[in-house]
DNA sequence: CCTTAACAGTGT
DNA sequence: CACTGTTAAGGG
């Protein structure tokens, strides 16, 4: 026996539950995730459409109360159908409830957001009108609100259904009588929220560059082949001019009359960038972003829905957004961490995305100037096509770099985190009143220990990866779980500097100032940027010279161009370099490269130093030299020798519980039970997650290798399994996170 | 969401 | 009593 969950009208907060029904042998093969069906409901059985979201084999409640399916919709598949279908598809490839799945993908019409407004129009003629009323008020006992609601449209033929239900107080069940009864006709138009209003500025002028134009020509042959569904990565170098070619490329989209959504990361989601559409698209475009309303971003996703836009900017739940003809994807940035949710279905927009264009047969199209390691990877196996853009527009020079040994200062008697050569370019930059930007990368740095005499890092002897310190002399690893003590001298050199970075932008910001007294500094992190636009101010306030110093975070690497900066300072390069994950030279090369392109965006040529207690590090050196084949060689044979992700998948199983030896009771049994069950399986940990208590909630982690993907789905099944049935360890919580992007 | 059933209210 | 209006619950 196979059942079905069927919902009615997802977009309906109240009705979101879903209504088991039997599926008749003969529909068997075509029901499945996301299938339009005919089912009876309600009393009287009466039919109505509904939409598939789940498969299962046993009966929620007493088997005599389950109707069957009646029959499946054939023609005009609504978008729903698909969203549910890429919905069920996240719930298996990254783990979560069908309803954090269709959450995800289809947003609530909460209740205070009537965007619709409905009015009643009166039908009947004079004569009709008052033969009815005459009929009304001869009954014996007439009804007060019918013969309100018909003199009212006697008086004024057409009022809205707002005042009729709220002003005149007559309950709505009237109104569908009168309906019935065919009095009246209820007519609804759609207002939408927050149109956009712009004029299209064709800009005929713009002159693609060979390179540009390489890319744009070798898309639209293949669409001339009828090949649309593939995926393309354009790795182009900073201030190759990626935009344009978006744009082009959107406007052969249109042209074909099909819509495209273009995914770009939160940060970057500025007034310029979006304005850069507006001018090319007008009203065609709409965007969403994360300050929006849930009503206002519903209205957006309704307007694509009806036809009335074509192209949806936005950060990664854009990748929703419901098109019926859609053709197109673009992610721009595609190696930025937030295109991977953090929250369950953790599931990441690239991937994603190309689910969604295979459905559509749609294209996708991947951009950046440092790609992630995964998708360089496809590319160079022929998985995506690859496309290169190595020429700058206007032929500006990449800025010249330069690596300075911090160890070389400590050694000289510096101790200051500015080096003796970012001191006097600073000097010089605000001599010629040109400005600066200095880079601090702190994200992503737990503690890890190294020394400054000679640059050694203290790794896990198994993972290869740095060990972090946990209460002041304790080393540990967060894969594995490894521990050791933390040693008194440098086990490489003996020198006795040997401790953990610490430096935060607040304390450079004192230095700076104290060092410049008569620049003017100005200071970007978390802190300063809590007000609704703090973000763009501080970054307006720059760009108009209203400082002479910018210093900040991996927020100043992103949105805008800067004429006058002509020198960028990355004070640690180390920082992400040695953050206790896999990733941290493939961040680092990220981070440096794109903050070395903030400098000599304009006419006057640019200046990078960057300082670093490990100038030989590939990823440092690499990304002086703007070198992305070069870190790729480097860092895919470190990968496949240790196996990590792209030569392999991996799986994160967290465990959470406010009971110490609960969390770890439950991780352990899921490694048992894995390792029972799966002959080779490896299984790493469990062992404290990076942070390894948040809230008094304490958090374990079991690393899992597997070069294919499907069977870490089979393991994550597996466990989901055991998580129903057994009640051993109740005071724990379990989730799964597929390649995860940051430690935990 | 729509339908229904149960309950409260009203005029004769 | 006959009928209408109101409200809350249920739907598989």
């Amino acid at each position: 026996m196979t059942f079905a969950d069927i919902i009615l009208d997802i977009s309906l907060e109240k009705l979101d539950k879903t209504f088991q029904y039997m599926i008749p042998e003969e529909l068997l093969s075509s029901v499945h995730p996301g299938t339009q069906v005919v089912i009876p409901f309600g009393k009287g059985s009466r039919r109505i459409k509904g939409f598939v979201v789940d498969i299962s084999h046993e009966p929620k409640l007493d088997i005599a109360k389950i109707k069957p399916i009646c029959g499946v919709v054939k023609d005009s598949i609504p978008i729903e159908s698909q969203l549910i279908e890429l919905a069920a598809w996240m719930k298996k490839n990254y783990g979560s409830t069908m309803n954090q799945a269709l959450k995800t993908v289809i947003p609530i019409k909460k209740k205070q957001s009537i965007k619709e407004k409905k009015r009643v129009v009166f039908k009947l003629d004079e004569k009709m009108a008052r033969d009815e009323y005459a009929s009304l008020m001869a009954r014996t006992n007439h009804s007060v609100a019918k013969e309100e609601l018909l003199k009212a449209l006697m008086e004024k033929s057409v009022i809205d259904w707002d005042v009729i239900v709220n002003d005149m107080d007559i309950p709505s069940s009237i109104i569908r009588d009168f309906e019935k009864k065919g009095f009246v006709d209820v007519l609804s138009d759609r207002v939408f929220r927050n149109p956009v209003k712009a004029d299209v500025v064709d800009r005929a002028d713009i002159v693609l560059n060979d390179d540009q134009s390489n890319v744009c020509n070798r898309i639209f042959t293949d669409w001339l082949n009828g090949d649309f569904n593939n995926t393309y990565l354009i790795h182009g170098v900073t201030g190759s001019g990626k935009t344009e070619v978006y744009m082009e490329i959107l406007k052969k989209t249109l042209d074909r009359g099909k819509s495209a959504i273009v995914l770009i990361p939160e940060i970057a989601l500025t007034y310029q960038t979006v304005n850069r559409f507006y001018d090319r698209f007008g009203d065609k475009v709409s965007i969403i972003n994360s300050r929006m309303t849930p009503a206002e971003r519903f209205d957006q996703f309704e307007r694509a829905k009806s036809g009335d836009v074509s192209i949806m900017v936005g950060p990664r739940s854009a990748l929703f957004t419901p098109f019926t003809n859609l053709g197109l994807i673009i992610i721009d940035e595609e190696h930025e961490s937030s295109y991977k949710s953090e929250v369950a279905p953790r599931y990441h927009a690239r991937e994603t995305a190309i689910a969604r264009a295979k459905m559509n047969d749609a294209t996708v199209i991947l951009g950046s100037a440092t790609p992630s390691l995964e998708s360089y990877d496809r590319a160079v196996k022929g998985e995506y096509i690859l496309l290169e853009m190595n020429s700058r527009v206007m032929e500006r020079p990449l800025p010249k770099c330069e690596i300075v040994d911090l160890r070389d200062e400590l050694m000289s008697g510096n101790r200051s985190i500015l080096s003796r050569k970012l001191q006097t370019a600073i000097d010089d930059r605000l001599k010629k009143k040109e400005q600066v930007m200095l880079f601090l990368n702190r994200r992503g740095m737990m503690g890890f220990i190294s020394c400054r005499a000679c640059g050694h890092v203290i790794k896990c002897p198994h993972c290869d990866v740095s060990l972090s310190l946990h209460g002041g002399d304790k080393l540990r690893c967060h894969y594995c779980g490894y521990e050791t003590q933390k040693p008194k001298e440098c086990p490489e050199c003996g020198s006795k500097y040997i401790g953990g970075f610490k430096a935060g932008t607040q304390k450079v910001e004192e230095l700076v100032k104290a060092q410049y007294p008569s620049a003017r500094v100005l200071r970007m992190d978390m802190d300063t940027t809590k007000g609704k636009n703090g973000h763009q101010d501080i970054l307006r306030a720059f760009a108009n010279h209203e400082a002479d110093i910018l210093i900040g975070t991996q927020m100043i690497v992103k949105g805008h161009d800067f004429n006058d900066v002509t020198l960028v300072g990355i004070l640690a390069a180390d920082m992400s370099l040695n953050a206790s994950d896999f990733h941290g030279a493939e961040r680092t090369f990220q981070l440096v490269t794109q903050a070395a392109g903030r400098a000599g965006r304009g006419d006057l040529a640019g200046e990078v130093i960057i300082q670093t207690y490990q100038p030989d590090n590939y990823s440092v050196v690499a990304a002086a030299a703007q070198d992305y084949k070069a870190f790729y060689k480097q860092e895919i044979a470190y990968r496949n020798l240790m196996d990590y992700p792209p030569a392999s998948h991996m799986l994160l199983v967290l465990v959470t519980s406010t009971v110490e030896n609960q969390a770890m009771g439950q991780a352990q049994a899921i490694v048992n039970l894995l390792e029972k069950n799966f002959d080779g399986i490896r299984c790493m940990g469990p062992g404290d997650a990076g942070i390894a208590r948040i809230n008094d909630v304490y958090r374990k982690v079991i690393y899992i290798k597997e070069a294919d993907y499907n069977r870490l789905i089979a393991y994550k099944d597996q466990v989901e399994k055991y998580l129903l049935e057994s009640k051993e360890f109740a005071n724990t919580a379990t989730w799964f996170d597929f390649d995860p992007m940051s430690g935990f």
